[in-house]
DNA sequence: CCTCTATGGCGAA
DNA sequence: TCGCCCTAGAGGC
């Protein structure tokens, strides 16, 4: 579930079931139970997210960190005012919860209690987030303009672009017809701001939606007479997961490889491959 | 039962 | 670049 999109809806799903009022924090697993039991029965004041981090404040200005990272999942669950949680399913690492609601962590990489100091200091190793209204993309593409890294590399660098993960990557790079492996310093700056602009609206639609759906009205189900897309991602795509599978738009096979350890996925035929210079 | 995979990210080598 | 951490579900035997 995770790219930014899923941790900015969990933020506000978390503020509106538990800001404002006490809340109970527990470690049905075990592994965080000695730092629940400290808060435990904390004021809640919110929660934020920023790129693919999640803190939720507490009075005293500690902050419960979380990161998911792959595989993880927070569920925020209304209840019947006064009953009782059920009993926690599987490996429960952080339970919230009060008169109203209950939420369970399981699989996260990162949950920690933190000070203002440590959340800063994360806050401050992100790049520029597309969902931020007061996100710089100058200095995104400071950094793109400059390096000889892939694309598909810095958009997934976390201190270049915050929140951005494997599905959006593949998708936008798609969408604006860039190979994956090109180099960032031979994009020209009106792709780079087409796609950031670009980006910044299909999260903003994931937000609202909860899911990742990116193809145009002319690619959907419907308008191309195709079955929709039924695996646990729920969200309309071009390329991404859909490798050996027909490019919507031209055809091609979709093709895929691996890059940092993560899938790429790409129309060889609408992204081909940069040439920075004539050779003969 | 087993193996594999996944919208992440870290640190060791 | 690799292994490893986290968990659950799917698929193979």
């Amino acid at each position: 579930m995770p790219e930014g999109h899923t941790l900015l809806r969990l933020a506000r799903d978390l503020a509106a079931a538990f800001g404002g009022r006490p809340v109970r924090v527990s470690s049905p697993q075990g592994r965080f139970a000695a730092d629940a039991a400290l808060v435990d029965g904390s004021l809640c004041l919110g929660a934020e997210s920023a790129g693919k981090h999640l803190f939720v404040e507490l009075a005293g200005e500690r902050y419960l960190h979380v990161h998911l990272g792959l595989i993880g999942k927070f569920d925020v669950v209304a209840k019947p005012a006064g009953a009782a949680g059920p009993s926690p399913v599987g490996q429960v690492r952080l339970r919230l919860e009060n008169d109203t609601a209950y939420a369970d962590l399981r699989g996260a990489t990162q949950c920690d209690l933190v000070g203002p100091e440590r959340r800063q200091q994360i806050l401050d190793r992100l790049g520029e987030d597309p969902l931020r209204a007061d996100a710089d993309p100058r200095r995104a593409w400071e950094r793109i303009s400059r390096s000889a890294r892939p694309i598909g590399d810095l958009l997934m660098d976390q201190s270049v672009v915050a929140g951005v993960g494997n599905v959006y990557r593949a998708e936008i790079l798609f969408r604006h017809r860039i190979h994956p492996l090109r180099p960032g310093k031979t994009l020209r700056r009106g792709q780079f701001d087409a796609l950031w602009q670009d980006l910044a609206e299909l999260m903003e639609y994931g937000v609202r939606t909860g899911r990742i759906d990116t193809v145009r009205e002319e690619h959907t189900p419907e308008a191309m007479g195709r079955p929709a897309r039924r695996d646990d991602h729920g969200g309309e795509v071009y390329v991404y997961r859909r490798h050996g599978q027909d490019c919507l738009v031209c055809g091609a096979r979709v093709r895929t490889d691996t890059l940092a350890g993560r899938n790429l996925f790409w129309c060889a035929r609408c992204q081909p491959v940069f040439r920075s210079r004539a050779v003969g």
